[in-house]
DNA sequence: GATTTTATGGAATAAAAATTCCAAAATACA
DNA sequence: TGTATTTTGGAATTTTTATTCCATAAAATC
């Protein structure tokens, strides 16, 4: 299929040679891309001024079967400032679904594609105010602890070592021994509990946030949707979505990372700014 | 009309007291709001893979009409978030045109743009022939050893995890209690060692490598440069190369992962195949 | 100015999509 | 264990939406 782009790029080339309702629905679908997008033919018709045949007509000129055809180019148009990648994403599982077999490499640009949209999502997946609030938190409170439990546990690892290398206090309960009840017993009011939980939930994990909640510690939490069992206990959290490709999940953590990498740097920039006045 | 955040909110607070099929239904429309935005009842029942019926009860239950008046709040949240971030993009774009130092917040997008572009540069920095030697070696391996310390230690630790899973002896070199060249001492020619080291090299990495390239153990190097010092004792290396913002270092990590993601994948493909046959 | 060709609007029809309703299954309750 | 209640899936129906077709109007050609 056409894509949004080239689409527009025939249209403005045309314009000259169409008849005048032609001409005025062609000014009205650039101008208006995103009513041509949602709208069903009789609203835009009205819109437009013009009768729904004529917008048949207009679509079928430009070699679609109907009015419904060209509608589908200018949805993906609108989606494509999102994510352009899920389209092609689309097509190469369609032709790996296809022909499981004779399958090529390279899956890399498959892997690669699928990040950014995944880093694409965190953009809207993430607010500013949590952004802003998870950062006070962690640096208001005396000591922050941090878990995590198997797939989760990198980006826990890697927070603590981020965070001590800021000189925040950090501690990684990272259940050694199985000791991680015990290591959540030094936590204190004052202290911050940032809790990573993906599906599955680890319900040691789980556990330790309860507990912690009902000493008054601070939890904040990062995970993969607002209906994670994490979020009945904690006072902040951010979301980063979980994709997957064949069923092959992880493609969260680029984003993920990303997003550890913007935490730290913005405590950083605040620590900064609290000794420097 | 409630707007797409209102309802968004109030199907989370509901979301205990459903039932099974409702609960389904409205986790996959917190997940996939694009596709609830877009698409025709019965393509988004095929996705969700339920009844259409039960998602114009769904629908109902939150107290709208019928699917169509949902569908409708679930577009105009796409559109408003559309045009969010459309603006802060080209709010991004106009500020890092102007000025590399008079940068302000929200910063999330610069780590977002730089791990996009760290993920372009894997395309380059990875050569399919190496990656097929590595998964190759990988395949061939007995048992596979994770070495790695402070920075890089979290993808060593991913990596172990999903190899595990694959059903791939896998063992992490963890330090544990400071026993790392104790650890490495239980390698054996036919065994392969994924050494991780990103600067500044860590000196007990080095070693192990050192150590185990004496005793034949095959060496896969996952490193940031050409130059580093783990090459002289691979037998073949994946490069990632370390970007930084504000002089802030880590944004390889969504490549990495990537990187690692992927090497999972094929080699879990390779093992099926060779299975299979 | 008459005739042919092209363009246009709107009513009729077809297609698609959403909704309703009911029987069957699952669950809760006695 | 049997009965009442809730939940569920799917076929039938209704509604909405898109498309076709044709009569008429406008424009071009002779």
């Amino acid at each position: 299929m056409e894509n949004f782009d080239q689409l527009q790029k025939r249209m403005r080339l045309e314009y000259p040679d169409l008849s005048p309702r032609l001409q005025h629905l062609l000014s009205f679908a650039i101008s208006h891309p995103q009513e041509m997008a949602l709208e069903t033919i009789s609203e835009i018709a009205q819109k437009a001024q013009a009768p729904p045949s004529s917008l048949v007509r207009f679509a079928k000129h430009f070699g679609f079967q109907g009015f419904s055809s060209m509608q589908k180019v200018f949805r993906s148009g609108l989606v494509s400032s999102i994510s352009n990648y899920r389209q092609r994403t689309r097509d190469l599982e369609k032709r790996l679904a296809e022909n499981q077999k004779g399958i090529t490499p390279p899956y890399l640009d498959y892997f690669i594609e699928g990040g950014i949209e995944s880093l694409n999502n965190l953009r809207q997946s993430v607010n500013e105010t949590d952004l802003k609030k998870v950062v006070e938190l962690l640096a208001e409170s005396k000591t922050v602890y941090l878990v995590a439990q198997r797939r989760s546990f990198p980006v826990a690892f890697y927070l603590h070592y981020a965070l001590s290398h800021l000189g925040k206090p950090a501690q990684l309960l990272d259940s050694l021994g199985g000791m991680l009840s015990e290591q959540g017993k030094v936590m204190k009011e004052g202290d911050a509990l940032f809790a990573v939980s993906f599906p599955p939930y680890a319900p040691e994990v789980l556990n330790l946030v309860k507990e912690a909640s009902l000493e008054k510690i601070k939890i904040i939490g990062l995970t993969d949707s607002p209906l994670s069992p994490l979020l009945n206990h904690t006072n902040v959290h951010l979301e980063v979505h979980e994709k997957d490709r064949f069923g092959f999940r992880g493609l969260s953590f680029p984003a993920m990372y990303c997003l550890a990498l913007c935490l730290v740097f913005e405590l950083g920039r605040l620590m900064d700014h609290q000794n420097g006045s």
